[in-house]
DNA sequence: AACTAATACAACCGCGTTCTG
DNA sequence: GCAGAACGCGGTTGTATTAGT
């Protein structure tokens, strides 16, 4: 029996190590990505040595080693940011992840479900008691939830359908180009830095 | 000091989608 | 056009750390 820091890999038969990276597994990842550029992930995976499958280095290279990767305390414009978008893309982590610079969808999603999950749920309990407190977490999702009514109510754009209850992101952002542009103003970051586009 | 509960985060797993031969 | 391989995403789990008793 495989020991149990261990996985069996499907197409290759192989014994493959599971668990957490060691330094030097880091090391000979990063390096190999160096080589053979962050895409072919079974490629990677083999040439680097490591006993991983291309899915862990992926996730490994994606989470953790990736330049320009922030690490460290979730900024409130950032979590701010987080609370509408997941307001307005539910849990699509990784659209959510492409709109903040250096974060990653794991991060956001691991964010989200110890921080702010709960941090919605209480607020959204005190907001059925009169008077509630204004925080600043209340306000920003007073805030989102404004412009969404706004958008149902003057049905000039059909983000919502009202009938089926469905949410079309297309009329929120601009795919397009590069990232993504927000197509609502209402829902831009004061000082946003990726240009609306009109 | 020892134990338990809560929290944070890295990593794994399963599945749908996209790519390639 | 099809089948298998590879990729990417979201949900979930495992574990180390911290806080509370």
């Amino acid at each position: 029996m495989a020991p149990k820091n261990t996985v069996t890999d499907a197409s290759t038969k192989k014994v493959m190590s599971k668990g957490a990276w060691t330094a030097e597994e880091d090391n000979k990842l990063a390096h190999c990505v160096e080589v053979h550029g962050a895409k072919r992930w079974k490629t990677v995976a083999l040439k680097s040595g490591l006993n991983r499958c291309g899915k862990s280095c992926r996730l490994r290279w994606m989470n953790y080693l990736r330049p320009n990767i922030k690490r460290g305390n979730i900024s409130y414009d950032e979590e701010d940011l987080i609370i509408r978008l997941h307001k307005l893309l539910g849990n699509r982590w990784s659209l959510i992840a492409g709109r903040l610079p250096g974060r990653t969808d794991n991060e956001i999603k691991n964010y989200w479900n110890s921080h702010l999950s709960k941090k919605i749920i209480d607020q959204t309990q005190k907001e059925k008691m009169p008077d509630q407190p204004s925080t600043p977490l209340a306000t920003m999702h007073q805030k989102t939830s404004d412009a969404i009514q706004v958008e149902e109510e003057g049905g000039a754009r059909e983000a919502w359908n009202l009938e089926t209850g469905n949410f079309d992101v297309n009329e929120f952002f601009d795919f397009s180009a590069e990232g993504f542009y927000w197509v609502d103003k209402s829902l831009q970051l004061d000082g946003d830095s990726v240009a609306h586009r009109s």
